[in-house]
DNA sequence: GTAAAATACCTGACTGTGTCCAAATTTTAA
DNA sequence: TTAAAATTTGGACACAGTCAGGTATTTTAC
């Protein structure tokens, strides 16, 4: 199983007035190394790496990290929730319709871009979320192959 | 109640060849009186017109719909999905964090826009989901008063 | 208009994500 | 070290949506 050190998990938790605990470590890690994922999927990742943590343990420190803007997390239509370690940059997603693959791409304006609509409404607007769906490479060879 | 004539149901669903039934013209007319509402409100709405559906009967009506392209499926984070009769034309929503007002926004860009992200990944694309999120008008004057 | 075939509908049970609660444990501050 | 605050835990629960079957309706062919 490979850690990557995430710029000390703990410090992390510490620059947000967060208590380190060895459950917010361990979920840290798990979505730094495998971004993308479910919250079953970190699970098991961090009872790969602590042994033994509960469900929501893990609900509620991905919870409180996406609140904190540590982590960052999509929802998108017919999936669960998936997280990323990658915040505070609002990058968007690229997702096939096929194997449910998803990759991260920069905002094609700039830097922190999209947040004009061409009619706001009255709306005071603080973030774009743009979702690209399509289908991968992969799966569009698999196609063509049938 | 007000029933809006929607284009003649039944000329839509003949249009899309699909079999023609009080419930599915009943939920056309439900999405079209109330766009953006859940499939539970829906099947209100339908109740009220028909006196009595079953709950699959609608979500079964509403996914053939959608599937078909006659009305357009939006599944934003944190809420079950909404519908609506405005489909084809690939415009984008706008959505109040606090009381979940949601308002269509078309494009900046043009006629069938977004499809273009920074680096594609060799992704086919075929839609592009938008939601700006933020605080309707309403939403923005209760705070200041509070 | 009628009968056969195809399609849609209904009842009821079930699944998967996610949340709520009170008690026990751990962390933090003094 | 000790007490207060915050976190974790386990179990039950809520919600949106789906599956399976038998029955009723619509469509098609005559």
């Amino acid at each position: 199983m490979i850690v990557l050190s995430v710029r000390e998990p703990a410090e992390l938790l510490r620059q947000h007035g967060l208590s380190i605990t060895a459950q917010r470590i361990a979920v840290l890690r798990a979505v730094a190394n495998r971004p993308h994922s479910t919250a079953d999927v970190l699970t098991e990742d961090v009872r790969a790496e602590i042994g033994v943590v509960s469900r929501q343990s893990v609900y509620s420190a991905l919870g409180i990290l996406a609140d904190k803007g540590v982590i960052r997390r999509i929802q998108p239509a017919g999936s669960p929730a998936l997280y990323e370690d990658r915040a505070g940059d609002n990058h968007h997603h690229l997702i096939c319709r096929t194997c449910g693959k998803t990759v991260d791409v920069d905002c094609a304006v700039g830097q922190r871009p999209c947040l004009t609509a061409s009619d706001d409404a009255g709306f005071q607007i603080d973030e774009a979320e743009v979702i690209y769906w399509g289908t991968c490479p992969k799966c569009l060879e698999a196609r063509t192959d049938g």
